[in-house]
DNA sequence: AATTCGCTCTATCTAAAGATAGAGCCGCGC
DNA sequence: GCGCGGCTCTATCTTTAGATAGAGCGAATT
């Protein structure tokens, strides 16, 4: 048989372990190989400019830049390229704006190495691969009102301790302001009071500890 | 050179891709080899009970029973079998509750696998093995007043949203008293209100979402 | 041009949180 | 026995949060 041109694939993921894992699963499918690795986003960024890899493995949470801005930066350079988005397991959030990034894919680590496999060869062929139970929660995602920018940063003050009053300090309205924001947060997380609303935002990604 | 016998190891880890990893670089080592693999607290023990591994390198979050429980089991099996705990980057308490289960060593997952393998020949050794900036936040620790067990199930039922009457009444004490441990935490964590309270025990591991 | 939506603000009101200062009970260790 | 610390309770007080019901403005969309 010709020697199939097999998939070039490139590995980014900042714990050295798992990329070592995927590298090592990649190599033992014989149409799959891996030609590159990256730690974090902008590595990736290079490494894809450098070797066009047909598809690309990339984990979310990592450092510098991490996985939704590098599938973005990737689509713009190219916008046929096709990116699988692996994590551990984040909130809605994550798995939306990775998608909207264009990813093709969305994969959770705790899986089997072949759902990877099988995602792997899917995406390479111009396809999608989103489990259903994923797909579930981004139409649970759209039927709910959305949070909007400023409602994310008084949830992040919220998070820190202030009182609406020293909210209204920091972004400069009235505390009356900040308690419509409020109300408005409690009403769309669904959320009895703000240290709710703050446990159920961390839950969905919506905001990060740190 | 005759063969000498190699570190038996045992890997813990639910995610089949990080298992992967260690595989392939405890095996990429001459004198170090996985003689098997588990995927939670459970199965470790089992895999332990019939393998007897020189080492066992063990992941902190996994269903069903954790790292710490698991690590508990080991060495009330064998007190001196040696333990290795492995987490992504959890806060001080898990940290501390490994270590006081036994773990011989503590490494967070983004560390290089160099480190790793040196973490294991040195407890094959019998020695210890824990970062500096662990041994510092454990200094820390030590310092800091406790959070009793009960201020913990207040936290948790704060997390969830509860009033201080509702606490009261989940716990079958007064709203005064749902108010005094609530005060006492504050002051422990260091905390501006309820919400902040939270977020610190969320970060330090305290509670848990979920 | 009209509508929608987010952000802003006002005002009032009730419920809850947080601060303070006590005190009694119980189990543990010295 | 004694002290210590955790858990419980009482009482009072001030501050804040949260509910409700408005309204004006600007930008984006239709």
């Amino acid at each position: 048989m010709a020697p199939a041109k097999k998939i070039r694939a490139l590995v980014v993921d900042d714990h050295a372990v798992v990329r070592m894992g995927l590298v090592g699963l990649l190599h033992s499918e014989a149409d799959l190989q891996c030609v590159g690795e990256a730690d974090d986003g902008h590595a990736a960024l290079e490494q894809f400019r450098k070797l066009r890899p047909d598809v690309t493995l990339m984990d979310l949470r990592m450092p510098v830049m991490g996985g939704v801005e590098a599938t973005r930066a990737i689509l713009a350079e190219d916008p046929a390229a096709r990116v699988i988005v692996l994590t551990t397991y984040d909130g809605d959030e994550e798995i939306f704006r990775a998608l909207e990034a264009g990813a093709r894919a969305y994969l959770l680590k705790n899986m089997l190495g072949q759902d990877l496999v099988t995602a792997v060869r899917t995406v390479h062929g111009g396809g999608h691969h989103i489990p259903p139970a994923i797909a579930v929660r981004l139409a649970e995602r759209l039927q709910r009102s959305q949070i909007s920018a400023r409602e994310i940063e008084v949830l992040n003050l919220i998070a820190k301790g202030l009182s609406n009053k020293r909210i209204g300090d920091a972004l400069s309205v009235t505390e009356g302001t900040v308690k419509t924001h409020v109300i408005n947060i409690l009403g769309k997380l669904g959320a009895d009071d703000r240290t709710q609303a703050v446990t159920i935002a961390i839950r969905r990604g919506l905001i990060r500890l740190e």
